[in-house]
DNA sequence: CGTTACTTTGAAGCGCGTCAAGTGGTGTGG
DNA sequence: CCACACCACTTGACGCGCTTCAAAGTAACG
């Protein structure tokens, strides 16, 4: 049933034959939200993870006096939550930003087949990693880019990331976000994203009519966003490099006596 | 020889003694490290972790034109990097604001020592989804909040870590920090950190004089930061509470079909 | 075909960045 | 012991990027 977490956990740990029989067993139950539609409420304690099947949605927080910052976007395959840990006390709502279907798995479930499968458990390890890596680069994004390369940016990863769910081809996608959305998710007005698309536009960037975002020349935006995709791949099994010596392993020399300690 | 991070497992998770010995025994080495060394640098592929006996990091990015973003502090007791998986190939660096030592554990080591004790991969789970947390409020931080908002927050999140390992008393914590690695944290320059905190100051939210911070009325600087420490808090064991009916299973009611898919 | 929601455009204002000069504390070398 | 250099902090002036408010235009949907 979860076709796009199966293709994007197998693109990124691989997974037996065996191991997608079981992800697929996993799902009891399907459900339907609206657009505006809250998953889940920050709060929540979770006894059981969501899988987003078609539709998007977002992660947000928002302050009492209104003020809301959508801190990820839920595509296809995403999970809604954590998968490793139950019960899950969630610091943060989701809400569908389309009509979205999603796949309940129980959390006991969850956890006995990862316990039967070292695949499977690897997987959302990996899975959970990449999430916390887009997350950092969030931060990153929001914290020290312009107006121009934070929606430049977001828009490679969106792609970047829609096309390991098999969702985009060469050059677009299917883009269901109001600028508000756009916003909320960049920490910019949306009147300013709306300048700045245009201003997107006008440097022939990318084209964005009727949800259906195009790149013309991705190497041009990657350019603009300052985008390195290396975050969002996280290369399968031992991937050490003998000519790599990380620094943590370089330092001996210049090692020296503390001077004094905070 | 880890106190601060057998204190901070230890609260959030619970040990046992048999636990907390092995984490001791676990640590094979230590490292020095001056302020500004780099611990860690982008693209390592790591295969240990290494916790923050004493002093101050923080992980960053960097652009290519030379503008950096912090994207976490790492205090005592704190983890540099995920303690789940190996090799791990990270996609930040990580950098010493203080003088810093470390210890430096083997992977093989942690993982095997996590298959032995459920105790010691159970707090390690909640450690590693308490640092994404952490991460969500810095992307909703730099994000929503207003320079004032900012600067409040951080302070707040800081003593309540400290705090955590047993490095804060009641209203006052060492903050080892330039205003500019403050305003790389929250996505400000240096200059406009400066008068932030003045204007704190004139307010009587703080004091910060010779890296001694102090919060005379944790209240009303919470107040202004608009902070909620339950994202620092993962408390141990089941949470759930049977008063508390999670939006996911609330939707019955509402739940109708699709309109129309993304 | 009317209504609603989203997008677009303009004008005014403020928060924050940048540049630049000056202050104070701390460690260093003569 | 003093002079100097260095670094972090401070302060002022100016400008830009972005926000806010407001209104008109346009596409989507019942």
């Amino acid at each position: 049933m979860p076709h796009h977490l199966i293709r994007k956990l197998d693109r990124s740990a691989g997974l037996s034959a065996n191991d997608k029989d079981a992800l697929t067993r996993l799902v009891r139950e399907t459900a339907w939200f609206n657009t505006d539609q809250d998953l889940i409420d920050e709060g929540d304690t979770l006894r059981q993870v969501s899988v987003i099947l078609n539709g998007w949605a977002c992660c947000y927080k928002q302050l009492a006096d209104g003020r809301r910052q959508i801190i990820a976007y839920l595509l296809p395959g995403d999970v809604c939550s954590t998968p490793l840990v139950f019960p899950n006390l969630v610091d943060y709502s989701v809400r569908a930003l389309t009509p979205v279907r999603t796949a309940r798995i129980d959390g006991q479930d969850m956890l006995s087949t990862m316990e039967r499968s070292a695949g499977i458990a690897r997987a959302f390890w990996l899975d959970t990693l990449a999430t916390a890596a887009i997350q950092r680069e969030w931060t990153a994004n929001v914290g020290l880019r312009t107006a121009r390369e934070r929606i430049a940016h977001l828009f490679c990863e969106i792609v970047t990331r829609l096309h390991a769910v098999g969702l985009a081809d060469q050059d677009s996608c299917t883009l269901p976000l109001t600028q508000e959305d756009l916003g909320e998710a960049v920490g910019l007005s949306a009147v300013h994203v709306n300048r700045t698309l245009q201003d997107l536009r006008a440097s022939g960037l990318i084209t964005l009519k009727r949800q259906q975002l195009t790149i013309p020349d991705f190497a041009a935006l990657r350019s603009v966003a300052h985008f390195d995709d290396s975050y969002l791949c996280r290369r399968a099994g031992p991937v050490f490099d003998a000519n790599r010596v990380p620094a943590s392993q370089r330092l001996d020399v210049e090692r020296v006596g503390p001077r004094m300690l905070a």
